[in-house]
DNA sequence: TTTCCTACTTATCGCCATATAAATAACGCA
DNA sequence: TGCGTTATTTATATGGCGATAAGTAGGAAA
């Protein structure tokens, strides 16, 4: 039986453009990026060679899927709303790994992460450090806060303050490992897990991280002071020149 | 300048097997399972139609790759250790961290995983299922009878302790993906760290986990009993065909 | 020392993936 | 309604990679 062709469609360039760029990410996040251009193609219904006419190489196409899925992840109100004195911190800690989980939980941006983290980009590496200085260091300051230890500026930040943060951050991240990476079962009300990890977190840490904070614990090694400079925000990767749309070919 | 050749050296069958194998296992989980077979000889110091005598393909070789790495890295004495009841639970639950993360957190096991993980392979549930039932179960059952809260027997495990165990899992190995994956740097002392998560986890656990015991509580979801059916142990996949080594062709 | 088995190499096939060049046709505009 | 621009397609080049066939030589045994 003859394929029925759907009649060809124009778009602008602007549109077809992102139409690329959309179901690449789809593509690329679902069969890494060794995936092959005709597949893609294929299911945009679209030919291949059109892909060049958008983008120079298969590379560049890549490139512009880290971009897409990168920018814009980041929500500047989480900043804002670990610094609302108004709540009590634990509230407002909870409160923004519930948000911060629904972000970050989903298909597309735990795979990417993975791969391009596999491939050897060092946007995890950029984006990690954004929410180390963004984020860690303000929940811990909170943290101390409300225990009534020491300020960060009396007392700078230990590495193993930084790892407990850390090991929320992963449990929760994990959840999205597990289901789309490993492919297994999660529990169906992801909210009131984070709630739990989050609780959990909260009552387990304060003993250990005022063991850590004794100037006589063995490993007491202050980092380097985060949030210090004060970068332009939101933007993990640079504005980014834009990939230039190939000029049409002069004809005969 | 010429290059200078080394002698050629005739191995036995299956030494070149294993020099292969374990050469196969540093490369692929290096550069990932696209990695070329070429390369792969090159940095083993042998042509690459010689991989296609030991191996009758590449995928066959990947899957050697897998049970290399997947296989005996099960260590049996760690549920003997968590079952001891000679020692408080706590020391037996931390020092099985210390050791579980000595096993898992290595530049290997963290990439294949991670890579055999998304390329679809289900060994990874397999393995994690045998970790949920050899390992959760004990570490739940042991700070339910520390918190004297019901046994496994009386009240099932419910999902959200599972989920608390997963968390302290899931710290552990973010360690290795931070490292080896995203190339961040972690701390020297990975060994205090553990011990720390695996504390703060004893002293943030009780109040979530009695919380979702109590009959009341929102999603207190029994899951399937685990523990129930006793496997052989140790072997993650099964001892498997050992694939044929291709025998040499007739001549003339 | 000679022989013979087989580990290993050289040479090469054939396909498939990226990428380019040339031809076609959809749509805006006159 | 016809024209020209350019989005899109058809056809194809080019190289790389998995895999095979045939020839070479190492070393154990006699």
């Amino acid at each position: 039986m003859a394929v029925k062709r759907a009649p060809r469609r124009r778009l602008s360039a602007d549109e077809r453009e992102r139409h690329i760029a959309r179901g690449a990410v789809a593509f690329f996040c679902e069969v890494g990026f060794g995936g092959q251009t005709r597949e893609l193609a294929k299911r945009l219904g679209i030919t291949q060679p059109l892909l060049y006419r958008y983008f120079p190489n298969k590379e560049a196409l890549i490139e512009r899927v880290y971009r897409e899925v990168y920018l814009n992840r980041w929500d500047p109100r989480w900043e804002e709303m670990l610094d609302d004195h108004s709540r009590p911190a634990r509230e407002r800690i909870v409160a923004f790994y519930r948000d911060y989980a629904k972000a970050v939980l989903s298909y597309e941006w735990i795979r990417i992460f993975m791969f391009s983290g596999l491939r050897g980009m060092n946007l995890n590496s950029r984006y990690l450090t954004l929410v180390r200085d963004r984020v860690y260091t303000r929940v811990i300051r909170e943290l101390r806060r409300e225990y009534g230890l020491p300020s960060p500026a009396e007392v700078p930040i230990g590495e193993m303050e930084f790892e407990l943060v850390w090991a929320l951050h992963a449990s929760i991240f994990y959840i999205g490992i597990r289901k789309w990476i490993y492919g297994l079962e999660i529990p169906e009300n992801v909210d009131e897990v984070v709630e739990n990890l989050a609780t959990s977190f909260l009552d387990g840490v304060p003993a250990v991280m005022a063991k850590s904070l004794k100037p006589a614990a063995k490993s007491l090694k202050p980092l380097k002071p985060a949030l210090k400079t004060r970068k332009p925000a939101t933007n993990v990767l640079k504005p980014a020149a834009k990939v230039p749309r190939r000029a049409p070919r002069p004809r005969g």
